[in-house]
DNA sequence: TTGAAAGCGCTAACAC
DNA sequence: GTGTTAGCGCTTTCAA
């Protein structure tokens, strides 16, 4: 790499000078400034990133700690994050905790020593079970900004982006009363989360709601460590009269559609089927997977500009933003 | 954050005591070193990263270009080189190319200023086409260096991670004629990359290349901007003798499954499928697809590893890595 | 209009 | 055993 020094010796002049002029500063004169610049493209000069990183004592860079990037709403919300960063000349260090807490401890002790301006992150399961937030408590301390995104900790003040989800559940689940479903089932894997529990709630809050209904809820908690298919098949199976199906996931609501196609159910008419999820994963069944879709590269995106906001101005009150879900009324609903 | 400096005047010693003292130089006495271990324990001292970097003219930080997070291949391959660069004490920043040549170019540009000390990369569908190497070439003059993996340039000499594509869709081809099928054909959304041309000129070469096989091959382009479905649904029915798909890409598969069921194939008995997916992508289709497994991650912890070596031994030779693939002979093979 | 010098935080060769 | 010093590449204040 070419530096401002290699520049300096070459024109004969002082590393300060190099400087000042290729940022246009008026000091120097306009004839010098075409001379270095000339010379620095000549050379193709960039500026040595670290160094100034070090004096200016910010990276413009952002970590990002996820649970996983395997799960296509993160995926998503990452491609947002991204997009938006890159827009702003930012750059982003992806970290992925696994769901585990100590993976996302270290995931936070590793990036704060300078590496990183501040932290973007989608709180861990464990993490949130175990309700250990220190942490982030000690980044927050050292006066590096997190912005929470999807998993939030509710105890813990800082910017957030969330969806709400116990109303898209609830809204969704009073679709299909609305349109005559008298039997709906709520299937997840991902009861032990926040956002599990709340979409969960979302559903009971409707059928509970309704004067016309008088069963029970009815769910089914998938265990992951089993066969997904079996698991759905036998619920089915064990429960006949179910007419409708809310997915809390974005896997399980595309598997039950194919289930239930070769159990003989006649989609949407005999069973009308609403998950979790986005376009793409929409796409794979047949009919279609009604979609509750989450937005989440708008959330990536709302995360970023929380952080950017933060950034540059460390002292505006904590936000917490919700980003609209949309529903989308597609074949198997 | 804490530096050498505070630590020092916290101890009245110097900063290269404290440094050495840290780094158990023999130079200072055991009494002195437990002293400073305790302050900086005390104050949560983190060396600064950035400097550390400035200093040794090393980032330990890999920059990862890859077409786009939202495909599930790169998806677990930036997984599997995460997981990789954690072990070893890497960071990874990623970026991403939308397929685009300038998004690349941005992308190697921006990066190629000390920010990061090595390139992996899964080279975009454009660049393909346009045959630009320019930006690798830059990068790799500038000693920064570059491997790709999956999406790799023939003409570009450099470390390389592959799968036998070709290989592989050729004996998945074949398994289906050993297995008796008759009327084979081929269904793809990624024509224009190398390896979606790799893959069909596998299945051209098992069908060509058997004795047994009268008719040409049988093969559809599948168009992503318009809707999925009905192009296969169409394919189908205009081709109601077809009896066994290879389906180039990770989605196409798993939609055909579903039109055919509708159409009333019975799977695997009329109809086999097999797709170049994962375990996940399997699982939703009934009955689940027979897969293809690429072993993303397998890719990208060998792209890390080979990565790793070329900045332990900037002169050693440039070697091209072929990662097995897996063949899990599922329910609608 | 230009240059010298200090300093960001760290390491390491070299004094003492 | 500890301290001084220089330097990584850059920015910026102050002096000339």
């Amino acid at each position: 790499m070419i530096t401002l020094k290699d520049l300096a010796k070459k024109l004969n002049v002082s590393v300060s000078t190099i400087s000042k002029a290729l940022h246009d500063n008026p000091e120097i004169s306009k004839e010098t400034i075409t001379r270095v610049k000339e010379l620095a493209k000549l050379y193709n000069y960039q500026p040595n990133k670290i160094a100034q990183s070090l004096k200016a004592n910010k990276t413009k860079t952002i970590g990002v700690i996820i649970p996983s990037i395997l799960n296509r709403f993160f995926a998503q919300v990452l491609f947002g994050i991204e997009k938006e960063a890159r827009v702003n000349g930012y750059n982003i260090i992806t970290c992925m905790s696994n769901e585990v807490l100590n993976k996302e401890k270290e995931c936070i002790q590793l990036l704060s020593n300078g590496s990183v301006d501040g932290f973007l992150v989608a709180v861990a399961e464990e993490t949130q079970k175990k309700k250990d937030f220190t942490h982030f408590e000690t980044a927050q301390f050292a006066k590096i900004p997190i912005v929470m995104f999807d998993r939030v900790i509710d105890d813990f003040i800082c910017d957030k982006v969330i969806i709400n989800d116990f109303e898209a559940s609830k809204n969704a689940t009073l679709e299909l009363l609305k349109k005559g479903k008298k039997n709906i089932a709520f299937i997840s894997s991902i009861d032990d989360l926040n956002v599990g529990k709340l979409r969960k709630q979302g559903y009971i809050d409707a059928i509970k709601g309704n004067p016309n209904v008088t069963y029970d809820p009815i769910t089914l908690t998938l265990n992951s460590s089993q066969d997904v298919q079996s698991q759905i098949a036998a619920f089915l199976k064990n429960n006949t009269h179910i007419d409708g199906v809310i997915s809390a996931d974005n896997v399980s609501g595309t598997i039950l559609i194919s289930i239930a196609n070769k159990l003989g159910y006649n989609i949407p008419n005999t069973l009308s089927v609403i998950g979790f999820a986005d376009n793409q994963i929409s796409n794979l069944s047949v009919p279609k997977l009604a979609i509750i879709n989450q937005n989440a590269e708008q959330i990536g995106e709302n995360a970023f500009s929380l952080m950017l906001n933060r950034l540059n101005d460390k002292t505006r009150p904590f936000v917490t933003k919700e980003v609209g879900i949309t529903f989308s009324k597609q074949e198997s609903f």
